[in-house]
RNA sequence: CGGGAUGUAGCGCAGCCUGGUAGCGCGUUCGCUUGGGGUGCGAAAGGUCGUGAGUUCGAAUCUCGCCAUCCCGACCA
């Protein structure tokens, strides 16, 4: 491994694509647009998915699988859903392949072709919902609430490492109700839990709203969202709950007898989120010297790192440190020893601030005289000596502060990149330095349309917390009752 | 799918213009050294130069085709 992270301030782009395969997150695979999650990048996915399904579990939904195929005939029933996810489908056609008799190799066995094709799922509201059918008659099997933990396929242009990539891992929530306000108040509770989510164990700050519906999810009747932004100003859509009305259970003939006897279709929600995820948690917070890693999804919390010329010495910093880590780990904090010997430390310090472990011990034998240990934080960089003696206890408040930190250096770094614009012109000066602008809109798809033909800027919510008042749109000039987000996204 | 670029050792690159025994750095292996911020020295292993054809006595180098990847657009969680 060669030193030295490209700068953020000189290729932002650059800094992160090297970021991710230097801190063994992710590579790039044999697969075009498909990518290899290592394992130090997969161990923080599954303190995410860990995280996630417990929310998810205690607001009372149950994880079931579907599967990765859907029958072309699925997909063309809701027509919006159709349309929107058309252009990027994966197709299997046949089911057999033969040894190629013209020489080498296997081809396709044209006559093991399919009578209907499949498609890999880009989503799954199509087969969950045929599935429903059966699963509702009544309003006392209502409501459903399901979520699957799978890998999807969009076949994209263009990919970059978990940004944006043709094969993800996600979660999709889907569920059913009898009510249309009991999905509206399910769609957002579960925007809820991912804003819960970004904030608490991201340390992610996110705007939540409603897109626009421009940018809504394909077959849905709103969705909504939270939008977090990055070290470069790009707005990153982080999650999405959409409201699918009755939509799907009109496509798919999902039925169900109401408790004053009437036969009505179930109304639907679902909901994602994804190791896109991972991009924004890198983008987020890390800087040049390699990744930060909110505590709390950090795979490693604390590294010791022991600084010894023999095994006499060692052995003499093992008993100062044991009973530390000992404390550390029945406080539920996961510490790495690393005494590997064929590393130096310098070496060792470097690497470990490249993979984003929050707290770095170094002990050597002048501590071990001392009894003091030297505690190094990640995301401030500072190194102070402490005594051994309470370290535990300092460490584990070490780590809640370095969570907060990092998420107060984020919303600081949003408010202050955050402008409020009255005037075209300064709209468009205001875009080429990034950043969220806060504008009136007329509420009209032309405008969002013209603004991202000009600006490539998209409204990337309405937030809900925008107060009424009385504007002009900052590109027609027509009246505008509330100010929305624009930016620059990924 | 349009525009641009690149494919040479595990990784990053030089060599190509002007054809003549394939190089450098990092990493790897071995030895010594060093050890509180990516130690230093020495030695070794490792490449059908993306692929197919052509030109030539001779091709990494010149010509043409193909494939792949990356960047910029359109599309997108």
């Amino acid at each position: 491994m060669s030193k030295g992270l490209p700068k953020r301030s000189e290729n932002y782009s650059e800094w992160y694509n090297e970021l991710v395969k230097r801190a063994d997150l992710a590579e790039n695979s044999a697969v075009r647009g498909c990518m290899v999650i290592k394992p130090y990048g997969f161990a923080i996915w599954e303190k995410m998915q860990r995280a996630l399904d417990d929310m998810f579990k205690a607001t009372g939904h149950q994880n079931a699988y579907f599967p990765l195929f859907v029958p072309k005939s699925f997909l063309e029933k809701e027509e919006e859903h159709a349309e929107g996810f058309a252009k990027e489908c994966a197709v299997v056609t046949h089911y057999r392949l033969k040894s190629n008799p013209d020489g080498k190799g296997l081809v396709v066995d044209e006559n093991a072709r399919l009578e209907e094709e499949l498609i890999v799922r880009p989503t799954s509201e199509t087969v969950i919902w045929n599935t429903y059918r059966n699963w509702i008659q009544s309003y006392r099997d209502l409501p459903i609430l399901i979520n699957q933990w799978c890998n999807v396929v969009r076949w994209e242009m263009r990919t970059r490492l978990f940004l944006r990539t043709a094969e993800f891992l996600w979660q999709e929530g889907h569920t059913a109700h009898a009510t249309r306000e009991e999905a509206i108040e399910e769609t957002a509770r579960m925007l809820g839990v991912y804003a819960t989510f970004a904030e608490d164990w991201m340390a992610l700050p996110v705007l939540q709203g409603a897109k626009t519906p421009n940018e809504r999810f394909a077959g849905a009747e709103d969705t909504l969202c939270i939008e977090a932004m990055m070290q470069d100003g790009k707005a990153l859509q982080a999650g999405t709950s959409h409201f699918l009305g009755q939509n799907f259970a009109r496509s798919f003939d999902v039925q169900f007898t109401s408790r004053e006897g009437k036969l009505e279709y179930a109304w639907a929600t679902s909901w994602g989120l994804s190791t896109r995820m991972m991009g924004a948690l890198v983008m987020a917070h890390s800087d040049d010297n390699g990744l930060v890693l909110p505590p709390k999804l950090a795979p490693i919390q604390v590294v010791v790192v022991p600084i010894f010329k023999t095994e006499e010495e060692l052995a003499k910093i093992s008993e100062k440190m044991v009973p530390v880590i000992d404390q550390l780990r029945a406080a539920g904090v996961s510490v790495k020893f690393d005494d590997d010997d064929n590393q130096r430390s310098g070496w060792k310090f470097a690497e470990y601030e490249l993979k984003g472990v929050p707290v770095r011990l170094a002990i050597g034998m002048r501590d071990v005289e001392s009894g003091t240990v030297e505690i190094a934080r990640r995301d401030t960089l500072s190194k102070e000596s402490k005594p051994l003696e309470g370290a535990a206890a300092h460490i584990t408040e070490l780590l809640d502060e370095i969570q907060a930190n990092i998420y107060k250096r984020a919303l600081d770094f949003r408010e202050s990149n955050t402008f409020v614009v009255d005037t075209w012109e300064d709209f468009k000066t205001q875009i080429e330095n990034g950043g969220f602008i806060v504008a009136h809109w007329d509420g009209t798809s032309e405008t969002e349309e013209a603004i991202k033909a000009e600006t490539k800027a998209t409204i990337r919510c309405i937030p809900f917390n925008s107060v009424e008042q009385a504007g002009n749109c900052v590109f027609s000039g027509k009246p505008s009752s509330k100010r929305v987000i624009f930016a620059r996204a990924y």
